[in-house]
This record gives structure tokens, C-alpha cells and sequence, in this order.
DNA sequence: AATGAATCCTTGACTGCTCAAGCATGATGC
DNA sequence: GCATCATGCTTGAGCAGTCAAGGATTCATT
């Protein structure tokens, strides 16, 4: 097997175990997912706290149905709100509650404790995980440090 | 966000782009998914092309149900078969049949293409691929390769 | 031997995503 | 003004995995 596919197939098992970790201590301290976080801080990351739902899935990697299927549950609950546009009918913000962004300062520390957990010294130096996240960058995942997708 | 924490979140982002890439060009080439490949691929890495299904899952981070469901059907189109233990009931192998070991060599081949288009020159060195390696191991994904590409 | 614990596997119920279809709404061209 | 197309979102059906429970078999202790 090839170094390539050798690769490939070590980020999926990393990735997987990755999850496992981070769902389990994030459902466990706040009742929410991974993928719940990564929902509410995107929408933290844009301005006003609030996004159009469709670019909220093209942000996240997934399909709008999966925004419409993901949110429920976190408005539910009362993290996110709908809001609408006066000027178009058509689309929908998500947008953080003030509970929403009370509740997400608590799991963004509980999160960056795994993370630094993960890649603690010794075995993670600082140029390690700098060097990780270059080669991933190039994987085409657009990561959630960026501003989001600019005007067109 | 710490460098951490991005890193983790970029790793997440990374793998679905990258598994999306599989299942497309493996399921419309083979029928499968890379879930399916990469559950074949383990079993070819057996002594026998053969294995108990809870070490199968043990070896792919997968619960035994899992298992169960995934190689449901695959049983069913004829590439893998059950066969039992003479001396423990309770154990179940999984095998490839001399089908799934036919078709298991096109998928390869097409994985690898795949892997190769991805990590590709002049975005990809050897070494790089070689550093994502290396640091991913360190992420506790055990990897498949009990035969990697011996160094040069 | 007999009981109790451990192991292997399957099944039912659930989650979280996908795709395909559908419904509003808005934009465009005649 | 109006047909047609594009956009934003939701919904139904399905798939791949999980966990919890349970059945069958084996192992260990007495």
C-alpha cells in the first residue's frame, strides 16, 4: 500500500477518535456534540452572531438540510434563535442567544482543555501542531479560523 | 482559539472532505463505500484473509454491531462469508471469498489513485505526506499499513 | 457437576447526516 | 405583466454508525 492511501486512511481513524473524545467530554459538561459546538461557534465568528442558514452549511461542510436538522435541537433549547430578513423571504438567520453565548464561553473552555489535552507536551511540541495544521490546510477543509466566504 | 483547538477542528473538517472523495469514486467504480474498502482491505491484511469479526472491529475502531451491520452486505453480494470456529461457538470469522479478493484489487487500485490525486506534486512532497503521517500516528489512530513502504 | 462471570455476536431504538422532492419567494427576459 | 428560472429552506426516506439489552457459548471457582 502507498504512502498516499497509507495516509488517507490514518486521518480517517484519527479523525474518528478525535470526535469520539471531544463528543463525549463536550455531551457529558453541556449536553451538546461537536457538532453542536462547531454550530454555535461559527455563528459566534460572524458578525452579529447571526448568519444566513445557507451559509452557515456551506461554512460547516455540510447540505442545508443538515443546518435545518442540526439547529433544531439548539433552538430548541433556546442557543440559537430564527430571525428573518425584511428584505428577502426567503432566507432565515441563525442567530446565538444570549444564553447561547453564555452557554458557548463554557464549552469553548471545556473544548480548548481537550484540544490542549490532545496535544500536550511531551509528545506535541508547538511547531508540531503548527506544522499539522499547514498540511491540513492544503486537504481543502477550510478550518474555522477564517472570516467566512468573501463578498462576491 | 488556540492553535489546538483549530487544529482539531481543521482535522475534522479535513477527513469528511476527504471521505466524501472515496465514497464518491469508489461507489460509482465498485459499488462500495470506503467504509466497505477499508473493511475488505483489512481482512486481505489477515493471515487467511480472515478474521474474528470482534478483532475486525477491534482493528478498524468499530463497535461488534458495527461490524455486524457493515458486513451485512457485503455477505450479501458474495465478497465476504461467515465461517465459524470449531472449537468456540461463540466466535464467528469474517473471510473474503475469492470474488472479494478479485474485486478488492480494483478498489485498491482505484483508492490509490484516489490517494494519489490528493497528495499529489507539487502541493505534496514525499515528506510531507511523510510528517502527516508521522503526526497523525501520534493521534492514536492505529493505522492499517502493517506493510507500509519501507524507507528508501 | 453447578453456578456465576466473561466473551462473542445480533437486534431494536436512536442520532446525525445525506439526497431528492417540494414549497415559497425573488430575479430575469420577453 | 407574466412565464420561467434560481435561491433558500424544510421534509421524507434512507444509510451508517452508536448504545443497551439479550441469547448463546465458554471459562473459572467451588
Amino acid at each position: 500500500m502507498s504512502d498516499a492511501l497509507d495516509v488517507s486512511l490514518r486521518l480517517v481513524r484519527a479523525q474518528t477518535a478525535l470526535v469520539k473524545r471531544f463528543d463525549a467530554t463536550l455531551s457529558g459538561l453541556h449536553g451538546v456534540s461537536l457538532a453542536d459546538f462547531t454550530m454555535l461557534l461559527r455563528l459566534r465568528q460572524a458578525p452579529g452572531d447571526r448568519m444566513r442558514r445557507v451559509d452557515l452549511a456551506e461554512a460547516l461542510g455540510l447540505t442545508a438540510s443538515g443546518v435545518t436538522r442540526g439547529l433544531a435541537p439548539l433552538e430548541r433549547i433556546g442557543l440559537v434563535t430564527r430571525e428573518t430578513d425584511a428584505r428577502d423571504g426567503r432566507v432565515a438567520y441563525a442567530a446565538l442567544t444570549d444564553t447561547g453565548r453564555a452557554r458557548l464561553t463554557d464549552m469553548l473552555a471545556s473544548a480548548e482543555q481537550i484540544a490542549a489535552e490532545v496535544f500536550t507536551a511531551p509528545l506535541w511540541s508547538k511547531e508540531d501542531v503548527g506544522r499539522l495544521s499547514t498540511l491540513l490546510t492544503r486537504l481543502g477543509g477550510t478550518g474555522l479560523s477564517g472570516q467566512g466566504t468573501p463578498p462576491p
